[in-house]
DNA sequence: CATGAATGAGCATTCATTCAT
DNA sequence: TATGAATGAATGCTCATTCAT
């Protein structure tokens, strides 16, 4: 019951996250959403930024589940592009992105954020060491400037979409991504 | 001395903006910074997004120039990355695009902001054109899903570098870019 | 303890309202006066003019069962002259009808204050209808538009006595008043 | 020219009066309404309260004349009534009473107020008197008593029709006291 | 005669948070 | 485990007024 509860806030939580912003997210915003008592916020997690980073953790724990299971069997970077342009595409609809963003704009979150983004970059880097294994790739691109680059890109999609609504122009460009990545592979004999 | 006030307003802003984000960006916060009385804010600018909206066009018309002037007369590829990796990081030290990531995040201000970030797109997309010229690449690659691309990788390199205030990977990035696009130019034989 | 506190609070609205009027009675006034937090008008209830109109509301029930029990049993015109005249100067005195009249000045509460009025005006033309029952006076005079009269009548009593503070000229009215129902019971029988 | 400036100032008070209350005449309100500078209320002014009050100087000198006008060559009663509900209901429309009861209401202007009463109360009586003149009635009412029921009546008769913007029942209520003027006067055969 | 700049106090409202129950 | 009451500080914004020009 208890568990239920912490689940209940966390997802009023996200939700108002997603809605109003960091600036939107009171204790309130989120009761009211909720249909629960705003001092529960307090009750479970100290306060609302606490309830905040939770709910981020909730949310980044699943995704990051999910793009685990995608990319563990995939071999080739035309695949990996592929895979993870499906599974960006839940996440600009489901918002997970944005809740990482808009706690990136807040300057008091700062350190805790800059300790959630880590994982990420750790599990980019990971998945194209599979893919570019021996490649020559990873002499002219160190790996993690490339992982770096591909979370920030990730990050920066995300809040282009979100300001008009549109995700035609994301989707386009994943797919021109996997086009370069096919001829990168078939120039290197890779694939 | 109108003029003077109304710099002296965003100037405070803008600093606010970069140190609190907007949720910190009070009307009180921002006066309290430029040393002014908070109702000037509204003397001058109306609303506090009013005038954060003013200063974010200060700083990028500002920003905008400069781009133009280094971008101007670059005819290669490997040039075009290494000029714009030079001023982009005099942004990300000036603070340019934090401003703009932070008004970002901001739901209510989407649409104002949307209308000023297609400019970014088009200046890209020009200079593109420009080095790309005739190569088969705009064939591979649709050049406004490839500015589009090169932006949102701006942003998502600010919101990176401002976490933790460390922008070596920012820099190793655009060598890294510079090289491949050095490669990239001899392969298509253009540079 | 909550009721006790709605309760101080509503004081504390009607003697605001009674002494510094509707552009007078702010939260911060109120609160003042009642030895509050301020906060607690929104918390309990959501906007100073909800809760000028509830403090109005709890007057006016009052006064209406005043009313109502007062002229209950009057038979005669001349009597329900002298009984409303008695209640109606308590009125003047506990400032009812200030709380009344200031209310009605303020644009935004009108369309509330016009559905507040609407009962007196029925309770009005019904004690008339008692009073006056087969009267050849309704043939004369439209009961309703009577009653509409004697209400405005008693809004601009208030107005009046209310700017100098001197009640005895609508003492000296009532009585008159009563004088005159006295003779026009005589002249038509039915006293 | 200064004249012309005094004009339009006050002219633009009674406009933001009328529709905003005594709470929303501001200078801001007034000179935005006017379309001049707000510092101007002060200049010639010297204070809102003092705009106000000249306003009402302005208007209440110009309706005193037309009811004097209008009052002049009346000899009866029912003529007395007729006439003056035609000029009241010029009254009602052009707004002239609504700046009185709004004026009214605040309570930093009473004293004021209570000064600029008085002469319609004396106008009142003297027309009465007029009109009334060695009738018996003025044995039963005394005339002062009357005059200030009539005026009261007419600041009431303001407020409620300002309530639901209907002035059918004013009209309506006026004929009828025309109605019973007629009656009375056939009855002490002085008509 | 008129204006625009400026200020300090005030406004309604919402905030995160605490606490007794 | 949960709630409703309460608070003090903050929010955006408007106020009347002054003053130099």
């Amino acid at each position: 019951m208890a568990d239920d509860t912490r689940q209940r806030i966390i997802e009023a939580a996200l939700a108002t996250l997603k809605d109003e912003g960091y600036a939107g997210a009171s204790a309130r915003a989120i009761a009211r959403r909720g249909g629960f008592n705003q001092a529960l916020v307090f009750y479970y997690f100290g306060s609302v930024n606490e309830l905040l980073l939770a709910a981020l953790d909730a949310t980044s724990d699943q995704r990051m589940a999910r793009y685990q299971a995608a990319v563990d069997d995939v071999q080739t970077l035309p695949e990996l592009f592929r895979v993870a342009g499906d599974v960006y595409r839940e996440d600009l609809a489901n918002g997970h992105i944005t809740v990482l963003a808009e706690l990136m704009s807040a300057p008091e979150l700062r350190a805790e954020m800059a300790a959630r983004v880590k994982p990420w970059a750790a599990f980019t880097e990971d998945a194209l060491g599979r893919v570019l294994g021996g490649s020559p790739v990873a002499g002219v691109v160190p790996p993690a400037d490339l992982a770096y680059g591909i979370v920030a890109l990730y990050l920066g999609i995300e809040l282009l979409t979100h300001l008009d609504g549109d995700d035609s122009r994301a989707t386009s460009l994943f797919a021109a991504g996997t086009r370069v990545a096919g001829m990168l592979a078939a120039f290197l004999g890779t694939d």
